[in-house]
DNA sequence: ACCTGAACACCGTTCAAGT
DNA sequence: ACCTGAACACCGTTCAAGT
């Protein structure tokens, strides 16, 4: 119940949570973690978490290290925490692609958070768990060796570009430039409704749900 | 030939570099440009860029603008640096599909520049001109209206997903965890050669093209 | 119009010092 | 072992001032 910083006793300094016992490793982390979800990682700052935390910048080094070891901790956390991958469905198609849609939603949930991880260059070790059950299934469909490997990477592939696509979109809600300046009529000779099509935003779900149908169907031809 | 900064007339100060005249806005670009390609985008700072033009600080700021502006402008020209796509092949989906390892080829060569343009998210502008192109092939195979416009995105998607995959696995060489600690024997039961292929890297160049026929042979479908 | 110098409000990191 | 304070070497940006 004891302050640590400034004045002694009384409430005071730059929010000081709910700290009164020892700092450690993991208290850094979870503030750190409250920063990031709240403020999005460029207001995550050793000195922001300090100040958050009630403490000294330097005491963060002292628990965790750097920035470096700080981001690496949080993704971590990250990868441990992204819910399991649901596979629903009777056959085999069927539940593989209910693997991709599931990763799919879950990492469109929390953006932030997945491009943290990319940033950290931990993609793959995100990917884990839905590797462990794909390959589960995939097996349970027929496919082995080099075969198999290549349909989990497939997969994994297309989500990664959906996410990462569905991202830009989201970050460039109006286009920069008009449709006039993209596309001129030379593009689209005769075809008004394909410019329509082309300059109207698609359905990114349902491109998404077509590519994994094309390919988890062509993958697991019997 | 006058040096414009420090004692006047001799060479001195940070690499003045070749500047007489008066700067101009495609100067600082061009010298940020230099720094982006030779140092990384960690390294080009406003100040950095300064001291290689041999000027203060805000000389940038009058010419191009904040560090935002800067950034926008080079992204301009690497996607007008960008090569053209090219197009090789007979029949429709030998075209078609060449677009794509064309413009994948294309930005797996300069991978550091494609990261600054999607981290401005420009992506989509990024891949306005293989759009053009995609899109007269597209037409040229039969598709049209909403079909064209959903294969165009499929295409890119695939790209898009593979290249950024491609650099992960390169910032990310040696695994970060052993196969041992990823895989357990509970994970892959009964196939030893199975868990090989699942530790040991995948060519991502054969996923792709594997990936990127299947879905062009189903989008032409004729 | 074009550029400088100084200043501001930030960063991450280190290091000696305290208890 | 755990934490502080001060300092260092950076950032981007603004603003008054010079020519």
């Amino acid at each position: 119940m004891v302050a640590r910083k400034g004045q002694a006793g009384r409430a005071r300094g730059p929010r000081p949570g709910t700290r009164d016992a020892a700092l450690s490793r993991d208290q850094v982390l979870d503030t750190a973690f409250e920063i990031l979800e709240s403020e999005g990682v460029e207001r995550l700052t050793v000195r922001a978490l300090a100040a958050k935390l009630g403490v000294a910048v330097t005491a963060i080094y002292w628990h965790v290290g750097g920035k470096r070891a700080l981001l690496d901790g949080l993704v971590e956390r990250i990868i441990a925490q992204l819910g399991p991958v649901h596979v629903r469905g009777r056959d085999p198609d069927e539940r593989i692609m209910s693997i991709g849609r599931s990763l799919r939603q879950t990492l469109l949930r929390q953006p932030d958070l997945v491009a943290v991880v990319h940033r950290q260059g931990r993609t793959a070790a995100l990917f884990q768990p839905a590797r462990r059950v794909l390959v589960r299934e995939l097996t349970a469909a027929g496919l082995g060796g080099a075969e198999a490997a290549m349909a989990v990477q497939a997969i994994l592939n297309l989500v990664i570009g959906s996410v990462l696509v569905d991202r830009q979109l989201e970050r460039q809600p109006a286009q920069q430039q008009s449709p006039e300046e993209l596309w001129t009529p030379d593009d689209v000779p005769d075809a008004p409704d394909l410019l329509d099509h082309l300059t109207h935003p698609l359905d990114e779900e349902k491109l998404f749900n077509f590519s994994l149908g094309v390919l988890v169907q062509s993958l697991v031809r019997r």
